[in-house]
DNA sequence: TTACAGACCGAAAACGTTTTCGTGTTGAAA
DNA sequence: TTTCAACACGAAAACGTTTTCGGTCTGTAA
């Protein structure tokens, strides 16, 4: 097993020093024709490549940026990180992830250890819990250290980073403007418990369109759920208990949930029911009928936080704190369960 | 900004060196109770810890493993991520993900860019391309540096490595086998094209279970899929010119177009037509009906690829070269699109 | 008083780089 | 012959650790 071969080895072997190697590897005018000549022959012959450690160290930049998110088995931080990954490519960085399990333990945890040394920047969406507790010290904590945080999706106004969402409130308005335009009226909403973030800002979005439309607001048309495991049976109680022309899911799984029950007690999608889903992911594409959904576009996301914290990462070290907050667009994606 | 605070900054800081302040803070005998304590205060203040990189450098180890995968937004292999992080938190290990898109090349840089130093060891699945070129030098390549590489699901035989699979083919058998005891005879396989490792496996088990019931195999039957955009129209053919009462398919997304055909051509699932997927993502869980699968627990897979690397990487330089080669159990998940 | 043990601490090397600054040699110009 | 520039190379510092090996005290026993 050959072990990995340094300067060193190759200074030795050609009986120079190892500045001389270092130089003569970066084709420096200070070294002989000669002598870089044999020593990029050497070099190539036992394939050297230098040591990211020793670079990293000296550099002081790592080259790798830190992403953290509460799940990977969910499509839509799936493509995220897709996205993240190939501008980091393009810019010849690496990514590591870390997942926060949706806790906020884990989370500083992550952060903790990721923030001394092994990473340049962060690229994060905030963990339920964290959100619920509003606590940021961590993040504050590595942003004071001097390293660029740039938060996503799940963002809050408590610790100023770069963003970069989606504008959910409005995005749910529009979904809601194109239901009503079908000239249904009773529109039922199924989300989020209130301090999910993105799930508070679709229901905003919700009453306001209702609200300007001059549609009475009925409380008992706006569903909250806590977890997706008993989802069934709490969808089942709405339909049970109330009749509505169309159904806004905060997400796909909530979505083909409620498309099922319409199937079971017979409603036709979308001739009697429409449904509209957030997040524009792979179940939309194969749930019978396929789903309209509003698109959110993850690797769009990825790609431009990746974007802005390489970018501060490259900046001169001007110090201009200027934060910003960039918005993806969205629209909806008109498929089967919506009446066209 | 505060900087990052070293122990050269503490030395300076209380009058001693820093080989008194490292040694402190390690609570080692040599140093007097006194000073230890002090040292350990003013580091507690200023949030001392130590520098990552520094360590790498210094232990010739970085506690961090690297996963390639041909593609992320991939439920299968988002499992994988999750299994593979859950225990490499547990034992206090990194991971950082990069994907090879499929492209021979990719899998090529990613391998050369990690193995400089980054990371301790590599855990991977087999891009498509390099399945198709037979090259696995550069995998070799890391190998023969010392670096453990753990294969998984897309692996080849060339190289010695440890692995971990589900039986593929004996997973197919029992598939058919469960569709042959209910009296289905023609059944029919939706498969991707030969190169792909775990397809021609799972063709293996098709044919060798319809060859021991002696059930005649009919070429028609068998439909290889290159890529999942054209399959819609690829599928209607299928059942334009074929005559079956099951399918298998070596994938969700094929099951699901499968079922959507037959939905539109009137075809009951599961009574006249039974329908099995492997790989039991998200898609089956939602589809309608839901879809009978062959299990392949990612999870199970990520945490015993990290499981044996770890285990490789923490073992004495004692130079067994033993490699191992873990199957991971399957079996059918029973759902709506097949007959009880 | 001498010697020696122990307690306490610091210097320096090592990990693998890059880069600055010297230093010695050569050749040509004065 | 002297001087100086150009050329070719090496020594050493720096990045932040850990660890080995000494070294300097103090106090105690011989």
């Amino acid at each position: 097993m050959r072990r990995k071969i340094t300067l060193k080895h190759i200074a030795k072997e050609l009986d120079v020093s190892i500045s001389t190697v270092s130089k003569s590897l970066r084709d420096s005018a200070e070294i002989s024709a000669d002598t870089r000549q044999k020593v990029q022959a050497f070099a190539k012959l036992y394939n050297y490549k230098p040591n990211n450690i020793a670079l990293s160290l000296k550099n002081k930049k790592t080259k790798t940026i830190g992403v953290i998110i509460p799940e990977i088995v969910h499509h839509f931080f799936a493509t995220v990180i897709s996205g993240v990954e190939q501008v980091a490519n393009e810019k010849g960085y690496n990514v590591i992830v870390c997942l926060s399990d949706e806790s906020f333990d884990k989370e500083v945890i992550n952060l903790d250890l990721l923030g001394n040394g092994s990473t340049d920047g962060f690229i994060m969406s905030l963990s339920k819990e964290t959100q619920q507790k509003k606590d940021f010290h961590h993040i504050q904590e590595v942003i004071s250290q001097g390293m660029p945080v740039v938060m996503f999706d799940r963002v809050t106004n408590e610790v100023l980073t770069d963003k970069v969402i989606i504008d959910d409130q409005l995005a749910a308005y529009e979904a809601v403007q194109f239901l009503i335009d079908k000239d249904l009226k009773k529109i039922a909403l199924i989300t989020t418990v209130d301090y999910v973030s993105v799930g508070k800002l679709r229901t905003d979005g919700y009453l306001k369109c209702l609200r300007e439309n001059n549609i009475e607001i009925d409380e008992n048309l706006i569903f909250k759920i806590e977890d997706i495991e008993h989802s069934s049976d709490e969808i089942s109680k709405l339909f049970d208990n109330q009749s509505f022309d169309a159904v806004v899911a905060v997400n796909e799984m909530f979505a083909v949930v409620a498309l099922k029950e319409a199937h079971k007690r017979n409603i036709a999608v979308p001739n009697d029911l429409s449904v509209i889903a957030f997040t524009d992911g792979i179940i939309s594409k194969y749930a019978t009928p396929t789903l309209t959904t509003v698109s959110q576009n993850g690797v769009a996301m990825g790609r431009k936080s990746a974007e802005m914290l390489i970018e501060k990462l490259e900046m001169e070290e001007t110090e201009t704190e200027q934060y910003r907050t960039e918005v993806i667009p969205s629209h909806l994606v008109l498929r089967e369960s919506t009446k066209s």
